[in-house]
DNA sequence: ACAGGTAGGATTGTCGAACAAGTAGACCGG
DNA sequence: CCGGTCTACTTGTTCGACAATCCTACCTGT
């Protein structure tokens, strides 16, 4: 028996209940974080708060410029159509190599069977057991960087979903009818097809996301600006 | 004319230059990096000095574990497979796009031409190019996150280059023959044979390096550990 | 000689306080 | 209305301190 332990620093631990206040939507979308306010927060010094901060600021949670006061991300259409565009590049090139091997990732089928179960208990949280559908395509490849690049992209999925409260989804009927037809495409080795229904697949979610954060814009817009220097006009 | 000025924290500064010597091999792999160390060398202080060091920890140059002395990154050969790996997916799938649109890239073209001029020059220093021609492939598709990912892969790439000083490298010849082969099948539309062809070309490259850097095992390999938790035994 | 424990030094994790520098908003005058 | 100054707030950076942890070398008992 392996048993696993953590060792946790007082920055890993405020760092991971932040990220989940954001998802929690206790932290909203804009919203300034000042490093004194989460020292004061969690009782610690202000050059821990710091570092929690500027690593959220790394994770892309939080958004920051120079000498200013840390906000929460506000995702927009633009952002959800980036995400999922980079998203779907990596997701349909991993199905190709999966259906050229015939190789079905058994934790997909579960995840999927999961999906299923949820939807005739009536519930539909399902978006847990989604992510895990395709999670389970990525990790499947056994690649430690493709995995940890698909899963920061997961993170900003759960991020966007987080930000629209009464969201109308897709019904899990289709979702677990499309997952299904790719495995079976992946079964058959028909890359193109998989490929092709990945991205029907996600361009829907994409479009469904991306339309509903559009609406309500916010009184100042703190869209994640890019990491390069801004140009002065 | 708009005119590029970046505001550097000290931080910032510090961050840049031993990223810099890290790539010069002026700092060597697994050699150690303590926050006293380097407080000293640049004359600033441990906490700035520390945060430097978590960034650089953050962005892969260094590794470090708890309580213990960050060190420079050795790359072995299944770190160099698994960036290729990751790297091979996301470019072919862009590839894959760019073929549908038949839209080949100007940067590409320049670049690759400007590794010509070098070969005919005799000159073999044409890693920078062949990056620019790779990356401007990528941006070429206008998606943030998509080229922010290659980026760092790009950086993981130049990293294992600046890991073997005395490195037989591929002829320029064939490089510069590939990418134009490339470029023709985006023209023509032909997704596959762009793909394939990318594929065959990193792979190359691939086990070029991977075998070069398996030779000299040092003392201690610090190896990038996983993320995750480590399990105790 | 060897296994195991222990003491010490080195290094990191966290804290507290302080000051300079930059930002934002209010206030005021033309 | 526009532009400038002032002030409160926030961040960037430094110094100094202490506890916790790690590494190493030494010491001890068998």
């Amino acid at each position: 028996m392996v048993r696993n332990i953590v060792v946790t620093s007082v920055i890993d631990a405020v760092v991971e209940d932040l990220k989940g206040q954001v998802l929690a939507r206790e932290l909203k979308p804009s919203q300034a974080l000042t490093e004194a306010e989460v020292a004061a927060r969690y009782d610690i010094a202000r050059a821990t708060a710091k570092a929690a901060i500027e690593r959220l600021v790394g994770d892309k949670v939080l958004v920051r410029n120079n000498h200013k006061t840390a906000r929460v991300v506000k995702l927009g259409p633009a952002d959800v159509r980036d995400i999922y565009r980079t998203r779907t590049y990596l997701e349909s090139e991993v199905l190709r190599r999966l259906a050229s091997r015939r190789e079905v990732p058994l934790d997909a089928r579960l995840a999927n069977a999961e999906i299923e179960a949820l939807w005739h208990q009536g519930s539909f949280e399902i978006v847990e057991p989604d992510m895990r559908f395709h999670t389970a395509l990525i990790d499947s490849l056994g690649s430690a960087r493709t995995s940890n690049v698909y899963g920061s992209l997961a993170f900003e999925v759960k991020l966007c979903m987080a930000q629209l409260q009464g969201s109308q989804r897709l019904s899990p009927e289709v979702i677990v009818a499309e997952h299904a037809l790719i495995l079976t495409h992946i079964e058959a080795g028909d890359a193109d097809a998989a490929a092709a229904l990945l991205d029907e697949h996600l361009s829907r979610a994409r479009e469904l996301l991306a339309g509903q954060l559009g609406g309500e814009s916010g009184p100042e817009a703190f869209r994640p600006s890019s990491a390069l220097p801004q140009p002065i006009s």
